[in-house]
DNA sequence: AAAAAATAGTTGACATATAAACTATTGATG
DNA sequence: CATCAATAGTTTATATGTCAACTATTTTTT
């Protein structure tokens, strides 16, 4: 199988080795992006509508827009436009909530339920494939490094 | 110092560790993007044009809009906005390629190189700030990890 | 309680990213 | 060389992402 794009090492020169581990995290994220828009092309979800469904899905109780821009690492007015994608799709819904105007309760709906176990299976197959060049103890050191460089990257601001 | 996110381990429960390593990487990407952004809001470029203005200074050559998408993991279409922004802002400039009229050779200005110059120190503090968690064993390692993830998502396309 | 500060969400302006359709050009193949 | 395929770039449509300014509402302070 050939590579489509050279190595981030190879088309730069790193004098310094922290900076070329950086950008190998850099550029796997962008890898990741491409690979999970590719393969949500063939869903009737994107890739961060999917994030998003998983979000509400995980927590288990409707979140309003500012709790899911956090989950999500995206900023609270980009929730407006996601939210209003998702709602006319039919795959949440907003609803007030009581004691606070300001707020919108975004909740799953049916159908975005089943959207979600539809994808899930064959999502969680293509992880399972990109991840199975990895030793067990190297996907735990993944983590670890990277809720470390998580923890970092937080201090810096 | 306080974090302004949850951990995406604690907010998601994984089952799968592989599933749970790779979402490690995905938001790591997210947050240096972030970052990064936060960063050269400071300066005259935005992360995606310096990152342009390296690829550049590191081929030595000028390159056209196709190379500049490869290293840079962008669509080619993306190029023409991209160049168009740095065109005008004097950044680089674009010039006819003898011998292939369809083409266009991009190239860094004496201000362009003069930006890149006077970025490069600060984002190089910055980068080694972000890393300095990590030992010099851990940078290797996540060198050497990157560019396995690398390899693999290549060849599942 | 009145004034000030913080919060949730929207809007508008802009940059970035992708895919698909298109034009122009070049290369490959009979 | 004539046709057909591949390549480089643009354009258009759409989605995503940021920031700053704004409105409405709540909370805090005095």
């Amino acid at each position: 199988m050939k590579r489509k794009s050279p190595h981030y090492n190879e088309v730069n020169r790193f004098a310094n080795p922290a900076h070329e581990a950086l950008m190998g995290v850099w550029w796997s994220g962008l890898k990741l992006k491409r690979a999970a828009r590719a393969f949500f092309r063939a869903h009737s979800v994107s890739d961060t509508q999917f994030n998003a469904l998983v979000v509400l899905n995980v927590a288990g109780r409707p979140l309003s827009q500012r709790e899911m821009g956090e989950r999500l690492l995206v900023d609270k007015s980009d929730l407006t436009g996601l939210v209003d994608r998702m709602e006319k799709a039919g795959l949440v819904e907003r609803r007030a909530v009581a004691g606070d105007r300001r707020r919108h309760a975004v909740s799953l709906t049916a159908a975005g339920r089943a959207e979600l176990a539809r994808s899930e299976p064959d999502y969680a197959a293509l992880v399972s494939r990109a991840m199975s060049v990895f030793t067990r103890s190297e996907v735990a050191t993944i983590t670890r490094l990277m809720v470390k460089l998580h923890d970092s990257l937080d201090t810096l601001e």
